[in-house]
DNA sequence: TTCTATATAATAATGATTATCATTTACAAT
DNA sequence: ATTGTAAATGATAATCATTATTATATAGAA
């Protein structure tokens, strides 16, 4: 996930698609707002605006170099696609976010979509709640 | 579901509230978005104001009377709480929505929650796609 | 019927996101 | 390397869904 991406994509390599593109990979959250990732180039001294911050997450999307969520709330949060799919455990307190996947669900999935004639092309499973364990 | 429920909720009996639990709960349609609710309503002459549905779809909520729905784009959906819990299909192409119930998926994710150690809330399925019989 | 807390409706405000547009830049061709 | 040009940027205005404000109206208890 490098430089490459960005051009295969059609787009100009240019420093805010970089910068971007890095804070995704590099970083130890997954998830971020578009606002996060503004200020957190901000606070790295990288200049940047808002506005580019959309447009760069829009196209990265419409790219499928980064998937878009649509968590509860308002705000939009976004990763990386490293290829694995993936659902969501949301913690509703402390806004932490874990991935798991499951096979048995993907497959009733797909078995429910053919009962009813449907032609599954996405998905989305978030499971909303509260981690017990401290930390 | 009448007004008792709006009693029972705590809220006073008022004609916009009434109006708008009518609709929910006598449309052959399900699920319905603020403005559309609005729209409705102004189409069978009740005069109500966008805030005023925007309000007491808020208090349905948290009341229980209702359901809130954050598919893909921006706009929430509505439905009535009629007590069953179920999961969503929607169709990207007609914007047609239908819903299902699978015991294994919902097994399945109690059994994860735990092995997470997370105490599970609530939590959201959607299938997108394309409804393939012609309809 | 009266009283008062609650609800309403019009409108202003908000917050996230998108559009506009003048300026700048990536990068292909010279 | 320099240039030309389409694409990208950033500042800001606009938009869209939703929420807050507030003066007026009303549900429902007394």
């Amino acid at each position: 996930m490098d430089q490459s991406d960005i051009k295969e994509a059609g787009l100009k390599v240019t420093k805010p698609r970089i910068e971007i593109l890095k804070l995704l990979e590099t970083s130890e959250k997954q998830h971020f707002g578009a606002e996060e990732i503004y200020h957190e180039l901000l606070s790295k001294d990288i200049k940047v605006g808002i506005a580019t911050v959309y447009r760069v997450l829009t196209q990265f999307t419409a790219a499928g170099l980064i998937i878009k969520h649509n968590f509860e709330g308002d705000q939009c949060v976004f990763e990386l696609d490293r290829g694995e799919h993936h659902d969501h455990m949301v913690d509703m307190k402390s806004g932490k976010i874990i991935e798991f996947y499951d096979e048995i669900i993907e497959q009733r999935q797909k078995e429910i979509a053919k009962e009813h004639g449907f032609e599954l092309m996405e998905h989305s499973l978030t499971l909303y709640g509260e981690f017990k364990d401290k930390g």
